[in-house]
RNA sequence: GGGCGAGUGGCGGAAUGGCAGACGCUGGGGGCUUAAAACCCCCUCUGGUGAAAACCGGGUGCGGGUUCAAAUCCCGCCUCGCCCACCA
């Protein structure tokens, strides 16, 4: 404790003692254990907390300043909570499997299992030196056998569910939820019972009397097997990867240039399909969009989760080939079928399903786009055109999705050769295909409608087809349009207008008149033109003639160009659109494609499957088996977990660089371990394994329980537990991890695993501690260590004197502008540390670290320490009285403890720890400080310095640690001012102030401001038409 | 191209319709000290007038608007950051 110096003994404020004590202290007697229900310990008259870090990937380059701000945040919440009395789960863990690992591994030439090992230690250490308060009993690590035993576990419960989507049930909380997984048994024994059926597609056919339904009295083994797969949560499909060859290895879409070359080694990539475990997430879209909605997460986070499920409204609709297909008398018939093929409940055979966002524009579908990978590309394109649709096809299904993105710009496409009906006007259109259409998303066709989509308007522009206008642009958008037009007098401006000016004769006079004087063609121009001219009639020639406008009118609006409501020549039965407004129209020609069986109104999601198989070697096993036919067994929960073989060379595979070679998983090698045999018959594993995403999907829920060998958690723990209250982390993972959680708990809530049908009931995103850097002229980094500054903003080069410009960015290596945790607590400990990260601006923005800032918090804490400790003795310090509190001293308190709960209740700690500097900053100058102030000031202070906080109280005579006192109360009488000031203002400029009573009312404010001289001096003269009193605050007089 | 967020002193930031710049850092001045460190006190957005006290004015990316009153609300623009990206 005590730090001698050269002269004197004085007893200084030393960190390092001190925080050693205390965390031995905490260690040594479990302070922060936090029992479960029924445990020794447990008190079951205190409501629960569960606050919950996103746990750390242990990487080989240990923790930087970025980690702990959010570990500090919730430990001072956590230790708040407590001491209000609540029982607070806080655990720690590491997410350990991993790609990041395996790269290091492979770098470095060590095992996973060693480096990761070592890796968590280091975690460990660094973790337990900011004295954070986790229960660390529970400490997990997801890629220990005892964790993925239950990993494994729920991906055998995927396999073994299905969902069923037209399930509406009531959940345990009362709410009505339409669909829900649940044992594959339950859909065997529909099948069996001969209540359902399936398609040809495997479908699921529900009513007895639908068309191509298949009994399943009627079907082989293989066959039912292959049907119920396909219902399966998790089912096995061909899925394309980006194999590269020379690395071994399949890459994500992200390392992948748009050259089609791997983004380390520069090594060709193939598109090669491959058989996968795939996850039917997408089962689970619409509970993902709507649950979100009770959920208090930053308002941002849940617009990605939306916009990345990508739920849409809208149609699908039947285009049928023109050569299959005629109507006679509104009625489809078949060229082929006899009789006339009947269209109930079935699918059209020869016909393009399309999923439109905006079927009122069917009437300006000029021509369709299939993906070039779309199935009836083969069987509908015409000898004549086969070879380059071929080719295309081809080219396109080498390029990986990085490419066709980057290409994007240009529209490019291959005729068929086929036509479809327009089934609304039955016109004649072409089919063409194109990269632009992706086969992912709706049902990888389009119909083309370039009066009213921008990409299609390009396609037609590129290829010459006809382009029709169905929605009535605004006036606005044609001034907007006519400003890019004229704009200016440039060249390419200019002839894009001459084009539009052609057929309107007095708008070319109007614009050449102007161009003869020089004029400025922007701006004034677009008013002349509609004087001139006339909006209505440039309206009207958009509609005839969009394709002269050189951009298609995207927007909603009132439709053109189909049928109107008054018109008397048209047939029967024909859809009338004209004159309504976009969402009437949509209403009107979904009721009518739904009459003609054409169409129908449906829902599409962006989100889809996802892919959760890795040809990587440090994940977790699939608990599956394969045998010779290629059917798959779950392996028998006694056999969990399925370990993950040891082996010595854990290294991908490069094989020779031809598009036909196939990824061989490192495990593949193991051969041993590969093949097994049950009941006489023989199987191989799975060698791939599962993505870094599995472990994190449900590690709350371990931390619940972490030891537990049976069940992944206790039922009734989980039930005490769950949910988790506090959620804090980096924006990064807004979608992938915290979606992927979603799902899997809700898939573990179906099925009664989990209480709740949201994992995280609050979230909040930490912002990103960023770094100073230094660039130099040529623009070279320079790392700080090299730079002097000379002068306020002003920076350059030790040595030479070359100047340097200082950036702010991202911590990174390559910008040597990484800070060491470690360093800062070795010098100013691990108090300030977490008070200069919590005190350098709001949780959820990004700031610099700035470590000259930090001897300020280091400041803070010594003169805390100085408030207590009477240096010179050790002992108490005599100012330390115990008189009863004076007004101005309990006025601090009162201020500091009010401030500091709200704060704290908000996350703002930045200001809560403001709070604590005006409060220091009060009582330091007093004389005598009361016992009674200042007792209460350390409880305030200990969530955010606890191991100085714990220190003092235990000074002040308390045998016990303070991490369960009682929460100092505050009254807010008591932290009011007396007096208070007030600004006085004239037109709303200030132009004095008074110091006047706290709680004079608007009155005796209004008096006391007309009685201010400078207010009586500033409005002589003038009528005082009114007095705005705002009580607390300002008075305003109005002349 | 789309979505989201941000822009306030030399720096991190505070104030979410009511006194712009709390609190901290840096810098400057002073005190204590033989001296230094440490510690304590004062000043530190900016222009003008003034010896000074003080007084007058401007100011929250830019331009407009609403209001007695705008950093805060509305419209338009600029810059930066993050995420997504041909999603029909």
């Amino acid at each position: 404790m005590a730090a001698e110096s050269k002269e004197r003994k004085t007893w200084r404020y030393d960190f390092a003692a001190i925080e050693t004590k205390w965390q031995r202290y905490w260690e040594d007697r479990g302070t922060f254990r936090a029992p479960n229900p029924g445990a020794p310990g447990f008190d079951a008259s205190k409501p629960k907390f569960y606050v919950l870090d996103m746990f750390p990937y242990p990487s080989g380059a240990g923790l930087h300043v970025g980690h702990p701000l959010g570990y500090c945040a919730t430990d001072i919440v956590t230790r708040y909570k407590r001491m209000r009395g609540f029982n607070v789960l806080h655990p720690m863990g590491f997410d350990a499997f991993g790609l990041p690992a395996e790269q290091y591994a492979i770098e470095t030439n060590v095992h996973p299992a060693v480096t990761t090992k070592k890796n968590v230690e280091m975690y460990r250490r660094q973790l337990k030196m900011f004295g954070f308060s986790y229960d660390w009993t529970r400490e997990l690590a997801t890629s220990d056998p005892g964790y993925y035993k239950f990993t494994q576990w729920m991906f055998k419960l995927l396999v073994e569910s299905w969902y069923n989507d037209q399930c509406r049930w009531t959940a345990a909380d009362g709410t009505e939820i339409v669909g829900r997984a649940r044992p594959i048994g339950e859909l065997v024994a529909e099948l069996e019972s001969g209540r359902w059926g399936v398609d040809g597609n495997l479908d699921l056919v529900r009513s007895p009397e639908a068309d191509g339904r298949r009994e399943w009295s009627g079907m082989s083994a293989t066959e039912r097997r292959k049907a119920i797969d396909r219902h399966r949560l998790a089912y096995i499909d061909e899925v394309p990867v980006n194999w590269c060859p020379a690395l071994g290895t399949v890459l994500a879409n992200e390392e992948v240039d748009s050259e089609g070359r791997s983004e380390r080694g520069g090594h060709p990539v193939f598109r090669r399909p491959l058989r996968q475990w795939m996850i039917q997430i997408t089962k689970y879209a619409e509970r993902l969009v709507t649950d979100l909605d009770e959920l208090d997460w930053p308002e941002p986070i849940k617009i990605m989760q939306r916009n990345w499920v990508g739920r849409s409204f809208g149609a699908e609709v039947v285009f049928p080939l023109a050569d299959k297909w005629r109507i006679e008398n509104g009625r489809w018939i078949h060229q082929t079928f006899t009789p006339a093929y009947s269209l109930d409940g079935g699918e059209w055979p020869d016909a393009v399903k399309i999923y439109t966002t905006r079927p009122d524009t069917l009437f300006g579908a000029t021509y369709m786009v299939l993906a070039p990978e779309h199935p009836l590309v083969e069987k509908i394109t015409t000898p004549s055109q086969r070879k380059a649709v071929h080719q295309y096809a081809e080219a396109a299904r080498r390029k990986s999705d990085l490419t066709r993105t980057a290409e994007a710009k240009e529209k490019t496409g291959v005729f068929t050769g086929a036509y479809a009906i327009n089934p609304v006007n039955e016109k004649r259109i072409p089919v063409w295909i194109a990269d632009y259409v992706l086969m992912g998303y709706g049902t990888g066709a389009i119909m083309a409608v370039p009066g009213s989509d921008r990409r299609d308007f390009e396609f037609a522009c590129a290829f010459d087809l006809p382009i029709v206008a169905v929605v009535k642009p605004t006036a606005d958008w044609i001034e907007e349009r006519l400003a890019a037009l004229t704009g200016g007098l440039n060249e390419a401006a200019a002839s894009g207008f001459d084009r539009v000016a052609a057929e309107v004769p007095e708008l070319a006079e109007t614009v050449a008149a102007r161009r003869n004087r020089a004029d400025d063609l922007g701006g004034r121009t677009v008013e002349v033109l509609r004087n001139n001219v006339g909006m209505d009639r440039l309206v009207n020639h958009y509609v005839r003639h969009p394709r002269s406008w050189g951009e298609a009118f995207v927007e909603e609006g009132i439709a053109v160009n189909s049928p109107g409501e008054s018109e008397a020549d048209v047939p029967d039965g024909v859809c009338r659109l004209d004159g309504l407004p976009t969402e009437q129209a949509k209403r009107r020609i979904v009721e009518w494609l739904e009459r003609t069986g054409v169409g129908e109104a449906t829902v599409n999601y962006k989100l889809r499957d996802w892919l959760f198989s890795r040809q990587r070697y440090w994940g977790e096993p699939f608990p599956v088996l394969h045998d010779e036919s290629g059917e798959v067994v779950t392996v028998g929960d006694d056999e969990l977990p399925v370990e993950l073989p040891a082996m010595e060379d854990f290294r991908p595979t490069p094989a020779p660089e031809t598009a036909d070679s196939l990824p061989e998983p490192p495990l593949s090698r193991a051969q041993e371990w590969v093949k097994v045999s049950r009941g006489g018959r023989r199987f191989r594993r799975d060698v791939n394994t599962m993505p870094q995403w599995a472990g994190s999907c449900w590690y709350y829920l371990r931390f619940i329980d972490p030891h537990n060998a049976t069940r992944f958690c206790d039922a009734a723990a989980e039930r005490y537990w769950m949910p988790v209250d506090l959620y804090v982390g980096g924006a990064e993972h807004a979608v992938l991890h915290l979606l992927y959680a979603r799902f899997w708990h809700k898939m573990l809530f179906d099925l009664g695993y989990a209480s709740t049908r949201e994992p995280f009931q609050k979230l909040f995103n930490q912002g990103m501690i960023q770094g100073f850097a230094f660039r130099d002229r040529r623009g070279m980094i320079v790392g700080p260590d090299q730079v002097d500054e000379r002068g306020e903003d002003e920076f350059a080069l030790k040595g030479n004197g070359e100047p340097v410009a200082r950036i702010i960015a991202k911590m990174s290596k390559s910008l040597k502008n990484v800070v060491n945790p470690d360093e800062i607590i070795g010098q100013y400990g691990a108090d300030t540390f977490r008070l200069y990260e919590m005190f350098m601006g709001p949780l959820d923005a990004s700031k610099p670290w700035n470590t000259r800032d930090v001897p300020g918090l280091y400041k803070l804490c010594q003169r805390i320490w100085r408030l207590f400790v009477d240096e010179e003795t050790n002992m108490v310090s005599p100012a330390l009285v115990d008189d009863p509190p004076d007004r101005d001293s309990q006025r601090a308190l009162h201020k500091l403890v009010q401030r500091v709960t709200q704060h704290i209740e908000l996350l703002k700690f930045n200001t809560a720890i403001a709070a604590i500097f005006d409060f220091v900053n009060a009582v330091t100058p007093l004389a005598r400080r009361p016992r009674a102030v200042l007792e209460p000031f350390v409880l305030a202070l200990a969530p955010f310095v606890p191991h100085l906080a714990e220190e003092l109280w235990s000074r002040l005579g308390h045998s016990d640690t303070l991490a369960y006192a009682p929460w100092p109360a505050y009254d807010e009488a008591l932290a009011r001012d007396d007096e208070i000031e007030i600004a006085l203002q004239v037109c709303g400029k200030i132009k004095s102030r008074i110091t006047i009573p706290a709680d004079a009312d608007e009155k005796i404010l209004e008096a006391a401001a007309l009685a201010d001289e400078k207010i009586v001096a500033a409005v002589a003269g003038k009528t005082v038409r009114k007095i705005i009193v705002v009580k607390g605050r300002l008075v305003n007089v109005i002349v």
